[in-house]
DNA sequence: AATCCGGGGGT
DNA sequence: ACCCCAGGATT
């Protein structure tokens, strides 16, 4: 496909302007201070889809609170859930702590080195496994993410789709061509580096790139054109009434997630799908629902909360119930106090500015 | 191959 | 509004 502009593609002048420019320029993040296998991939599962700045705290915290896989191993779910509070993308703080329990049973505790045993974990996909095996272990394996997408797309000039596996793919084989087999860690991370502060989506900064004189999409003049990508669908609303169920003791009433799907085992305050059955039952719904006998109060606002694929519309209402406890194994009744130990989506956190003292 | 899965920030 | 972000699992 591609392969013309591979062939005139001075590979050992790239890598050395690259690397060159790396080490002048790279950034100083928590993980960079060593190259302890578990806090690389700690960082690069936090990381997935999400940007730098938002990661940073996180890990902290995180490593903090699991320092090695021996404590993520021992941890509580929920408690893993808490430090991931805000993170989004719930299933990662869950498969990693799957994947970290398998490393403690099965690899005494040492994050495998051989990449198909790397690659079987859960959570660590091409990308991952890619990022780990050359960051914390040296090996030139391709870590292509959105940055290495967008900055190969346009030095070798691949016009495919980057939203089908098929050009991620292709674009991995052409790393794999040009990495560096010397510093193979510096080589991946220059690239998203650069992707990251002078490759970026919109109006890259051409004239301060270190690998200008090696990219064919700015000799033909067409960066800003690429990487091409296919655009997301709109997201589909689903109206909400949302209720915040005070007794009489000043508890309210929060309920489990189911533990698949959309912010799984997180906690929420109940969730009444009025698109399906009408505002006018909403009392009755809950009752044959919960099992609780509520009375609608005050409407305290709304909230317009975007998720990728759908958009939350809520109204949250005030409600009042005789009841002191329940058989609902989802539900619980907590004080203002005891609810800062569940974790919460930021949807729902937003509506704890309505819960009241009395 | 397409869809599901969060939340934030830049433009 | 729209796009993107150090993607992976499931269907």
């Amino acid at each position: 496909m591609n392969e013309e502009v591979l062939n005139k593609f001075n590979i050992q002048q790239f890598q050395q302007d690259l690397l060159s420019w790396y080490y002048q320029h790279k950034r100083d993040l928590p993980w960079r201070q060593d190259q302890d296998p578990y806090k690389i991939w700690v960082s690069e599962i936090m990381l997935q889809q999400t940007k730098v700045d938002t990661v940073i705290p996180y890990f902290y915290r995180f490593i903090d609170k699991f320092p090695t896989v021996y404590e993520l191993a021992a941890a509580d779910e929920q408690d893993v859930l808490k430090a991931w509070e805000g993170l989004g993308y719930y299933s990662r703080a869950k498969n990693l702590q799957t994947a970290v329990r398998e490393v403690v049973a099965s690899y005494g505790g040492v994050v495998p080195e051989n990449p198909d045993e790397l690659g079987s974990l859960k959570g660590i996909g091409p990308y991952t496994k890619g990022a780990i095996l050359s960051i914390a272990y040296n090996q030139p394996e391709p870590a292509v993410d959105g940055n290495v997408m967008r900055v190969i797309s346009r030095i070798l000039k691949i016009e495919e789709d980057i939203a089908k596996v098929k050009t991620r793919n292709l674009i991995e084989a052409n790393v794999r061509e040009i990495i560096s087999k010397d510093d193979p860690a510096s080589f991946n991370q220059a690239i998203m580096d650069l992707g990251s502060s002078i490759c970026t989506p919109k109006a890259p900064a051409c004239m301060f790139c270190p690998i200008q004189e090696h990219c064919k999409g700015f000799e033909d003049g067409v960066q800003e054109e690429l990487p091409i990508k296919t655009k997301a669908k709109k997201q589909k609303k689903i109206p909400y009434v949302v209720l915040l169920i005070r007794n009489e003791k000043n508890e309210y009433v929060i309920e489990q997630r189911q533990d698949k799907g959309l912010l799984a085992d997180l906690w929420q305050f109940p969730m009444v799908p009025i698109n399906e059955i009408g505002r006018k039952h909403i009392e009755n719904w809950v009752f044959s629902e919960y099992g609780i006998k509520v009375k609608l109060k005050e409407h305290k606002g709304n909230l317009k909360h975007v998720f990728s694929h759908i958009i939350w519309e809520l109204e949250i209402y005030e409600a009042e119930t005789k009841s002191i406890a329940t058989d609902d194994p989802r539900l619980r009744f907590v004080n203002l106090e005891e609810i800062g130990n569940y974790p919460f989506p930021v949807s729902h956190q937003k509506m704890m500015q309505y819960l009241s003292e009395q």
